[in-house]
RNA sequence: GGCGCGUUCGUCUAGCGGCCUAGGACGCUGCCCUCUCAAGGCAGAGAUCAGGGGUUCAAAUCCCCUACGCGCCA
């Protein structure tokens, strides 16, 4: 049997941080299983869906590489999105079809009936029960009417729900892969709504018919989904279909131990490639959020973790979602990144800031120097600016390391001896620098702290040497003067 | 309110009855390296395994209760 896995999100707003690692699970599992990867849009809330929302969430997986093999395509063009796979259409809203068929078999067979309740009815049962301190539960009323009842209610023109005769005793077990067997009280629960007056089916019952006919072998989903799963179960059985395998992984918590919402900050996938991290480090942060193998590792390649991942390596309780973790992730891949690789990603950054117009292989030598001490990709334009542009002279390190006796002179003796220097490279230079100090009687210190503000603004940086090859002869000498003035 | 799930360093976690004086990772502290900032190396602080009862020769690991957190239904 090959395992299919779907992510099924509604196109409420963009993919957030949560519904990305569910989707990365659902991705890792089908891929893990040579499998087929689903996507289907949940968009019954004809309210609150959007196209524009539809557009976030396809390009927030496509930006984290969870490539799904049915579903839409990414691009919309004016009629909507084309779709691949054979077990479309992947629209709720475009399967109504299906779900009326199956509502109307339930209905012929007597699994589920009308209820003629109006939503203030039922809410005025609700008050009072809970007056009285009663289980607030549907009462059955319309459970067992006799068609003159059905004809009144009809004549009244409600229009009738529908809902699932579910079991009155015993008790449903669902058996999870992550959690294990957890068991429910059938004469807890209550006959519930599988399809609105609107004739809209809930979500309870869309999600089984799509599972269902897309052939959905395990369902992977966030835990909140777990205390519905006895009801899909009837739903299930009752239509004969066989039941998929359930996994439900915990929830993602902000720091403050409250599920992860906007109050914490960022929780838009999207915001975060905005904020300069790597798709890849982001997987790998998301894929340790609940999940973890045995030997405790936290780096992996994109193959490597597909080859580890499993459902047995999933955690029950939630994880609280730790920034400073992901921000040191992205550094390790920004370091692992080939120089001229890290100024194509970083383009879009680069190009807001003033860089866009230097050549690539420019950009690739100076980015070198910085490599290792960048943690996102924005900081780029801001750590790079000196070697195109003016330096921008940082008033503090004015104060701390140019106007200080004695740092003019050398600025001022030593621009003549880096004239001089035939081949401006870092070891040449360096010897001379230092040859220098010692010409002069002064510590390294003495001299190159002032270099490097002088050239570069700033008093943190790339190594001076490097730092000055780089810029080349007349950038330094250019510098070197202008700073001087400056003092 | 009912039901369900969960509870190991600040955070992510390893652990599935003896290997645990509880291991790793991020973060934090100190030292080394060094022209700065990083990176790297080394060292260190940090968890009486939510609390309380059991079971057992032996429990973070099994059972029960309580507390707290989260979720679902309403």
């Amino acid at each position: 049997m090959t395992v299919r896995t779907r992510f099924a999100p509604s196109p409420t707003g963009y993919l957030h941080i949560g519904g990305a690692r569910t989707a990365l699970f659902c991705w890792l599992f089908a891929r893990h299983h040579k499998g087929t990867f689903v996507l289907r849009i949940e968009d019954t809330d004809e309210v609150r869906s959007t196209h524009e929302s539809v557009d976030a969430i396809l390009e927030s997986m496509a930006w984290l590489g969870l490539d799904w093999d049915e579903g839409p395509s990414l691009t919309r063009h004016d009629e909507g999105w084309e779709e691949k796979g054979g077990h479309g259409p992947y629209f709720q809203m475009k399967r109504g079809e299906h779900y009326r068929k199956h509502l109307e078999q339930l209905l012929a067979e007597g699994k589920a009936y009308r209820c003629y309740c109006t939503p203030e009815e039922l809410a005025a049962k609700r008050e009072q029960a809970s007056k009285e301190k009663k289980p607030v539960r549907y009462d059955g009323r319309c459970r067992d009417l006799t068609d003159a009842q059905r004809r009144v209610f009809e004549a009244e023109g409600r229009k009738p729900s529908v809902r699932f005769r579910m079991p009155q005793e015993g008790s449903t077990v669902v058996s999870d892969e992550v959690r294990g067997e957890v068991s429910f009280e059938n004469n807890l629960r209550q006959d519930f709504v599988i399809a609105k007056g609107s004739g809209v089916p809930t979500y309870n019952f869309a999600n089984v018919i799509d599972d269902h006919l897309m052939e959905i072998t395990h369902v992977v989903r966030g835990d909140e989904h777990l205390n519905n799963t006895p009801e899909q179960i009837h739903i299930y059985q009752a239509l004969g279909f066989a039941l998929p395998k359930f996994a439900h992984l915990s929830m993602i918590m902000g720091p403050d131990g409250t599920k992860l919402s906007k109050r914490h900050g960022a929780t838009s996938v999207l915001e975060y490639r905005d904020q300069g991290f790597l798709p890849e480090a982001m997987r790998n942060y998301l894929a340790l959020l609940g999940w973890s193998n045995p030997e405790s590792q936290q780096l992996f390649e994109a193959a490597e973790l597909v080859a580890k991942f499993g459902l047995e390596g999933c955690q029950k309780n939630p994880a609280t979602f730790d920034n400073q973790k992901l921000l040191w992730m992205n550094s390790e891949y920004v370091r692992k990144l080939s120089p001229e690789t890290l100024v194509d990603r970083a383009r879009p950054f680069l190009e807001k800031g003033r860089l866009g117009g230097v050549h690539r292989d420019a950009l690739a030598k100076a980015v070198k120097l910085e490599q290792e001490k960048v943690t996102l990709l924005s900081e780029l334009p801001g750590r790079l600016d000196f070697f195109f542009h003016d330096a921008v002279y940082d008033p503090k390190a004015m104060d701390k390391v140019l106007k200080v006796p004695g740092a003019g002179k050398v600025l001022e003796e030593l621009a003549p001896a880096l004239a001089a220097v035939e081949l401006f490279a870092a070891k040449p230079l360096e010897d001379r620098i230092r040859r220098f100090c010692e010409e002069k009687g002064l510590k390294v210190g003495q001299v190159f702290h002032p270099i490097r503000v002088a050239v570069s603004g700033r008093t943190m940086g790339p190594g001076l040497f490097e730092m000055l090859e780089v810029l080349g002869k007349e950038k330094v000498l250019a510098r070197l003067e202008a700073a001087r003035k400056l003092i």
